[in-house]
DNA sequence: TGACTAGTTCGAAACGTTTAGATTAGCTTT
DNA sequence: AAAGCTAATCTAAACGTTTCGAACTAGTCA
């Protein structure tokens, strides 16, 4: 800027002034700007603007992994309102990591972002007394944390998975096989809950044996169906609670020479784009992506336009329950584990 | 920074001194420093280092949607390994959108980024540019431009797409539908030219009716789908360029009551992580995202650690046909397309 | 004619760091 | 005791913006 000031004889009051149009500038003076800006390629650097103005147009995104396809249409729809509203988005993925989560927060903050938003991977010690500390609004996506009262946008887990437990068991099943995430984020609590309730509900007995937790990836699915389907009474459903380990418990099945839904049925939270192509077409629990993000975006914008005091507000959104054919009445079941034709190679 | 040191009576300097171990600092003055940030909760302020230091320790990557597997799992690998060379990562999603990427390319660079990812949505006029203007090294990925000489990895497209092509013929299909994207990026007129040779190589004739071309979309695969299954003399065997077009494609194929593989072989370029747990199975082109993600990171992290003037490198990785149970020798086609129990719902 | 106003332009401080070079204090050495 | 080191600390400039208030120039009004 310096440069351009000296190239078109002004002073960089009067370029900078030019440049954010704060105040009228004459004819002359603005062509002489014009001419030197273009002459030399100068380019406003935004990192001095960022130091000066206090405020940085961008924002921090955490999330447990990008791969996971709801995450992976959260981010996309967060991140086009961001890129809408002019802002630049920093990706961080912390692999359901703690202190990895903590320490990126760390690095977010120190870079002066404006806005935080967090799909919390654990509890909230260090991110209750970091939020408030650091005075940014943060906006909780997916999972709630305990203790930390800012915007949050989650879903309604606990109806989304009775409503799946209830329609197994309008099918007939009594056993139904459960495979969770650990219970330190509120998703899989509250999943949890609709399950219980459910059965309660049909007058179905709990049985804690049904239940297998894991990490949330594709091998704790594999590993969680292996030992359920090896049970001397198996389940003739499998509910799994994210969308990586059913993959893993559909891959269980096929190893086991069991079929879907022959032999046992499946649902699982989380819908992905080419459910309803590929056989057996999964009946999943479809969180509204758009809506979700678009949500949580807006809630931060809002707070970012200025709008601090106003008190936490809580979205709460309807998952649904999209009805396929990787579901059978139990009455149809093969008595007999038949070797279906699942799969070559 | 300026209250750490005066509640530590010392200077400025001694403080940045000590956080960041430039000079011996004395016992004394070390304690009291330690105790003032602690009471004061201070952290360092990035812009203004990053102002004075000239490097953000930020990189910008860009790509054309984060929804596709491909560009997922790439985008994965490369927020990991920057995450763990202490860099954040901004993301950019420019929906195939020329102008959305220069803008944000600009955007980027107004931020001081000290590197660039690029997968390009088009051509180069502005990006070379760019480039040689702002002076941060880049990496292309996945797509090369003409006229940008940087570093970059790219898949060796011609020889996967001959592969899996003549893996078709070798099958018997002779009539072999190609739904392609638009030919201004480097990957869709490499993969072109594997189909030709793979045809030429085994004596069958080009036929550019069996050609079509669309945006990448799901929803052009649909369309491209459709047209070609509804030629009189439809093909036997359809390959798709990418992964949502492939998509697309099934669902055509669903929708006009046929079936995969019985009426007609699909292969697709770009595997993801179900393909082999759903039914068809897909036969696909599997890239390397893995190597692809780490090969372009340790690219720009060599430049970034110093090594600017070397000449710039190109890495070509190779894909790899997976065969599963998608494609079907030609002669045990059904002769009479059959409306097949293709799915309910 | 002198004071006031409106419209432009500019000088300089500030944002929160880093760092070169100056200063100081405490030891050695001769 | 003076000179020379070394180690620890500080002063002040710099990074590239924004912005407050001052200054200048015309034009307007009493």
């Amino acid at each position: 800027m310096l440069h351009v000031a000296e190239a078109a004889r002004v002073s960089v009051a009067t370029v900078s002034a030019y440049i954010n149009g704060t105040t009228t500038v004459s004819q002359e003076l603005s062509g002489r700007i014009e001419q030197a800006i273009r002459e030399i390629g100068y380019k406003r650097n935004a990192i001095a603007r960022s130091l000066k103005l206090g405020t940085t147009r961008t924002i921090g995104l955490t999330v447990p992994h990008i791969t996971n396809p709801f995450f992976t249409d959260v981010v996309s729809v967060i991140q086009q309102a961001f890129d809408r509203a002019g802002y630049a988005v920093m990706l961080c993925c912390t692999d359901e990591d703690l202190n990895n989560q903590d320490e990126q927060i760390r690095l977010l903050l120190d870079r002066m972002v404006d806005g935080l938003i967090i799909a919390r991977v654990g509890d909230g010690a260090y991110l209750k007394e970091t939020v408030e500390r650091a005075n940014v609004p943060v906006v909780l996506v997916d999972r709630e944390v305990d203790g930390v009262d800012s915007d949050r946008v989650v879903l309604d887990n606990h109806q989304a998975v009775f409503e799946a437990i209830t329609y197994l068991l309008e099918l007939g099943h009594r056993r139904i096989g459960y495979i969770t995430g650990a219970f330190n984020i509120t998703p899989m609590r509250d999943r949890m809950t609709g399950y219980h309730e459910a059965l309660l509900n049909a007058g179905v007995a709990f049985d804690q044996s049904l239940v297998r937790s894991g990490d949330l990836h594709e091998a704790d699915g594999y590993t969680a169906a292996m030992q359920l389907l090896s049970l001397h009474d198996r389940p003739t459903a499998i509910f799994s609670a994210n969308n990586p380990m059913v993959v893993g418990a559909m891959k269980a099945i096929r190893d086991l020479g069991l079929s879907c839904p022959e032999d046992v049925s499946v649902i699982c939270f989380d819908d992905f784009p080419w459910a309803d192509v590929f056989n057996p077409q999964l009946t999943t629990i479809a969180q509204p992506v758009q809506a979700i993000g678009e949500q949580t975006a807006s809630l931060l914008l809002d707070r970012l336009n200025g709008n601090r005091e106003a008190p936490s507000r809580r979205l709460v959104l309807k998952g649904r329950l999209m009805v396929r054919n990787s579901c059978r009445p139990v009455q149809a079941l093969t008595s007999v584990p038949t070797v279906v034709a699942a799969s070559s190679t």
